[in-house]
This record gives structure tokens, sequence and C-alpha cells, in this order.
DNA sequence: CTGGGGTCCT
DNA sequence: AGGACCC
């Protein structure tokens, strides 16, 4: 066969629709406040409108903008507080569901952006009319999409993409409406042959809408977006880079040539724009998982003492512990986030993260079945100190913790790939016990913040002796676990204090010093040759479920069918 | 005081 | 551990 064929038959393979669920947060928003639905309303996250329902944008509205711009547009703009995502999360795994009846190939862009490759549904109503396992059926005899279609469509692509593209148009039709039927939420969707065309042709017509583009009008589509920026995986600092090369449109990446472009912003990310200016994807929809880690922040003016940062902290860990147990797996790895006030100039405010491995015994699959938060707080805390440097005054702008890495519940037996499993993840994590063995010098004089400085704020009358012996304090977690765990208060010490506290705060300082966090018994070393003297049949059947770091290069065998270019 | 989440690559 | 990207 003439490879020139070969190309034309086969050039429009897959299937995929993209839906986006309109001005998320906004919906759940009203659907938990009926009385707000006729009213215009932005959902507030500190002091951001981060989105708001469609009427709100009528008066000029856009996401992300501050409150304060947003009261100006529309003084009588209702606000909720968006910053508990709680209710979006659920909302969210309730849209997941709804989609995965059609296809388990759903791949989760955030909360409320999915990627659904139907070709293979597509596929069994050529074959049948129906699907069986849907309770759909689609007219086949109806030629004619369902919703918008974006250009011309007059002349049929020979790949057979035209007639696919138009029942995916109308399972699109059914996906939205069962999510409108099951949970009044409205989403828009895009429709075309990869992943680019579907996402970028269902911003055409937005709430509640849905679009559908064939391959022929997709250099077309591509060329009517404005900037590169709109490019899904162009950000700021490509756009900055390609600006700065005279790149600002679409038209302007097909006239450079990849060679020029190459050098400016690297190989890889010249070859996928290239591609993508002429309306080329051949990224796969890569099925969304479970989460690779579960964390949370918040943000704030300024912490600048050590106990606020203890009762922040602890407040966090209480909910993501929460958030682990409805995950079901076990968590093996805690990640800290800290972001420090940057005031040299108006620079960003780049985050800092320090992570460690998580002692088995702070999980609540040992005995008690819950986590034992004054010791994860006192692993926080340790965390926080390789971060910042209290023996300087600090002030921090944000603090997050996460859980990066998982293992499955055991559910009983599997031995050998659980042991497996749970070595290779706890490998590659820094043991912070295993240095600065005794650490937590800092901790037994923390009053040393503001100790050379005029600032004159809370603690410059402290320096109070702190001075439990740091020797006695030395006892290791593992030494408390082996004590008795003391019941935890519903405040701590610390959290009392804090509520308490006006303005001013003396040597009860002395009293907030964190307990003695001190070393921990982690991470007993990973034995790689235990793996090595299974047979080789076994080492394959372990590797083969362990969580996957390694990702298969895309190296899509489709591309060497593509039209040259 | 640009939010509160996430992903993957280097 | 950081960076860039997504929503």
């Amino acid at each position: 066969m003439d490879s020139i064929e070969f190309d034309a038959i086969i050039r429009h393979p897959r299937t995929i629709i993209h839906i986006d669920v309109d001005c998320f947060y906004a919906q759940v928003e009203m659907l938990r406040h009926p009385e707000l639905q006729s009213k215009p309303l932005g959902v507030q996250q500190k002091n951001i409108v981060v989105t708001s329902n469609y009427l709100a944008r009528e008066y000029g509205i856009k996401k992300c903008m501050s409150v304060e711009e947003a009261l100006q547009l529309c003084p009588e703009l209702a606000l909720v507080n968006g910053e508990d995502l709680t209710h979006y999360r659920h909302y969210s795994a309730k849209i997941l569901k709804i989609l995965h009846r059609f296809t388990p190939l759903v791949e989760r862009l955030g909360f409320d952006d999915n990627f659904l490759d139907v070709t293979s549904i597509v596929q069994k109503y050529m074959n049948s009319g129906n699907d069986s396992e849907l309770n759909i059926s689609i007219n086949m005899e109806d030629e004619h999409p369902v919703g918008k279609v974006f250009g011309p469509s007059e002349e049929e692509c020979p790949c057979g993409c035209h007639s696919r593209l138009i029942i995916a148009s109308k399972i699109a039709a059914e996906i939205r409406e069962q999510i409108y039927k099951d949970l009044h939420i409205t989403c828009s969707a895009g429709i075309g042959h990869n992943k680019l065309l579907a996402k970028l042709v269902g911003l055409l017509h937005k709430p509640n809408q849905q679009t559908l583009i064939f391959p022929c009008s997709a250099a077309m589509l591509l060329s009517t977006i404005e900037s590169v920026s709109k490019i899904p995986g162009v950000g700021q600092k490509t756009t900055q880079l390609l600006m700065s090369n005279n790149i600002k449109t679409v038209d302007d990446l097909r006239k450079t040539p990849l060679e020029a472009l190459e050098k400016k912003i690297g190989i890889d990310l010249a070859r996928k724009l290239k591609d993508n200016a002429e309306g080329i994807d051949e990224t796969v929809v890569k099925p969304t998982g479970k989460r690779q880690s579960i964390g949370l922040e918040d943000g704030f003016k300024s912490v600048s003492l050590i106990a606020e940062v203890e009762s922040r902290l602890g407040a966090l860990l209480r909910r993501l512990t929460e958030l682990a147990m409805e995950d079901g797996r076990i968590p093996v790895a805690m990640r800290l986030t800290v972001r420090k006030h940057d005031f040299n100039k108006s620079a960003s405010g780049k985050r800092e993260t320090r992570q460690c491995a998580l002692p088995k015994h702070l999980l609540p699959s040992s005995k008690s079945g819950i986590y034992d938060h004054a010791k994860m707080l006192a692993l926080a805390m340790k965390l926080f100190h390789r971060t910042v440097d209290v023996s300087k005054p600090f002030h921090l702008t944000l603090l997050g913790v996460a859980f990066t890495k998982f293992e499955e519940r055991s559910s009983g037996k599997n031995s050998i790939t659980s042991f497996l499993r749970k070595q290779v993840a706890v490998q590659s994590v820094l043991d912070i016990s295993s240095e600065e063995g005794v650490s937590d010098i800092n901790l037994g004089s923390p009053m040393s913040v503001n100790q050379d400085s005029n600032d004159g704020s809370a603690m410059s009358t402290t320096s109070s002796p702190i001075s439990k012996p740091i020797g006695t304090n030395n006892q290791t977690v593992d030494d408390d676990v082996l004590n008795e765990i003391e019941p935890l208060p519903k405040k701590t010490r610390l959290e009392v204090w804090l509520s308490g506290r006006r303005e001013s705060p003396s040597n009860e300082m002395a009293d907030l010093r964190l307990s003695p966090s001190s070393p921990m018994q982690l991470s007993p070393k990973i034995d790689a040759a235990v793996l090595k003297s299974l047979p080789i049949d076994i080492q394959r059947e372990v590797t083969r479920s362990w969580p996957t770091t390694s990702k298969p290069k895309s190296n899509n065998i489709l591309k060497y069918f593509i039209a040259n270019k």
C-alpha cells in the first residue's frame, strides 16, 4: 500500500470528549444555597474570587479577580467562602462516577475538567446501533451532530472520523444529561479527534453547551486562538520566552522553523508546539487513578511564631488524616510546604518543601486504627525546623502538609508484594531521623526569635528559661509510644493559649515549646537483594504491581502514521 | 495576601 | 527539592 493512501485511511482514529463543568465551585454553592441561585455569586478564597456564576460574569467578573475589584464591578455580588474544598471534592467524585458509567478511560485535570476517550464505545454503536452495557440508544439514522459545530463540515474525511465524531456528540449529550439529571450540574463539552481540539473547541460555546470539531477545521481553530498562551501546556514561563522571541500567535509559531524554535524553548516543547499549532496532538487519555498526593494548604498574612506554626499545622494534620482515612490507603511519606514572605521585591514568593518518611507506628493500621496526632505534629514540626531557621526572625505566608506516597491497605495476605512495595516507597524518601541525630537543639530555645531584632513584637521580653534540659527532652518518639499515649485534649495547651492570647504574649511561651520531637526509627533500608533473589517471574509479578514511578515513554507509534510534518 | 488544590519532569 | 504546568 502506498504510504500516502495509508496515511489517509488511518489519520484520525480516536474520538475524544472533553467535559468541563461550568463554573464548578459556583454551581456547587448554588446547590447548597438555593437562595443565591438568582443572584450574582462569587466564590471567595482569601482575598480572591476564584470563580463566579454566569450572572456575576455579566458584570465583568473574571476568575481569580480580587474581591475588591469584583465588588467594584458588582457591589451586590454575593460571596461564599470556598477555601474548604470538601464539598467540591464530593461533587467531583460523583461526576467522575457518572463518567465512568460510559468508559474507564477518563482523565481528570483538577476537579472539573475531564477527557474521555470514547473511541471504543463509538465503535460499539457503529457496529450495533446501541451499547448493551449502557442504556443509551442512538438514532444512527440521524446524521446530524448534537450541539454546535465549529467551522465548515462540507467534505467528509476519508478516514471515517466524520461519523464517529457525530456519534460522539450524541454520547456527549447523553453524558451531560445524566450529570444534570443526577446532580443538577451543567457541563460544557468539546468533541474532537484529539485532546487538544476537544478541549479548545469546547470553550467556544460555554455554559451548558457542546461543540464538535471535524479534523478539517483543526488548523482553523488553532488560528483563531489569539495567543500561544492558550495552548494547554504553555504557561507563563513559556509564554514569556516565546514573546521575547516575537512569537505571540499560533501563526507566529507556524512561521518559526522547528530548528529555530528548538534552540529557544527546547526540543521537546518545540516539537509539541509545532504539532499543536496545526491541531495535532497525539497524547493519549491517561486514566486518572488514585491520587499521588493528598495535601492541604493554608495561606495567611504572616506567621512569625513557632507556636502558631504548630497550631496551624496541627489543624491541617487533623483534616489531612481524615482525608487519608477516606482514601483508604496508608500514607508512607509526609511533605511540609512553606512559603516565606518575599520582601526584597515583589517577587512571587517561592515555596520550599521538605519531605520525610512516615514511620509505621504513626499510622492508623497499628492497633488503635487512628492516627497519633501528637506524633504526627512532632514530625511535621521537625520538617518545619529543617525548612525555617528559627534562630532568625521569619514570617511565613503559607503552610501546607501532604501525604505523598501510599501503600494499599493490604487486605491481609499479599505479604511479599506488600513488603517490597513498602520498602520501595520508603527508600526514596529522606530519612530525617538518621541525620542530625539528636536534632532539636533549636527547639530548645525558640525564643531566640527576635533576640537581635528590634521589631519589639511579642517575644522580645522573653528568653524565658526554657531549660527543660535538652537531655531529658530527648526521648524518642518511639519511647513515647512505649510510654503511654497521653489522652489528647480537645484543645492542646498551645491552642488554648493561642485562642486566649491578645497583646501580651509573655513568658507563657516557655510552655509552648514543642514537645521534644526527636529522632524516630525510620525506614529500614531496602534490600534489593531480596527482590533479586526471587524467581524472575515472581519478580515480574511483584514489580508489576508496584506504584508506578516509571512512565511508559510516550513514543506513540501513531506518530509515524501522521501525515508528514 | 494570587487560592487550594493537583500532575509530571528535571 | 524545585520548577513548570493544569484547574
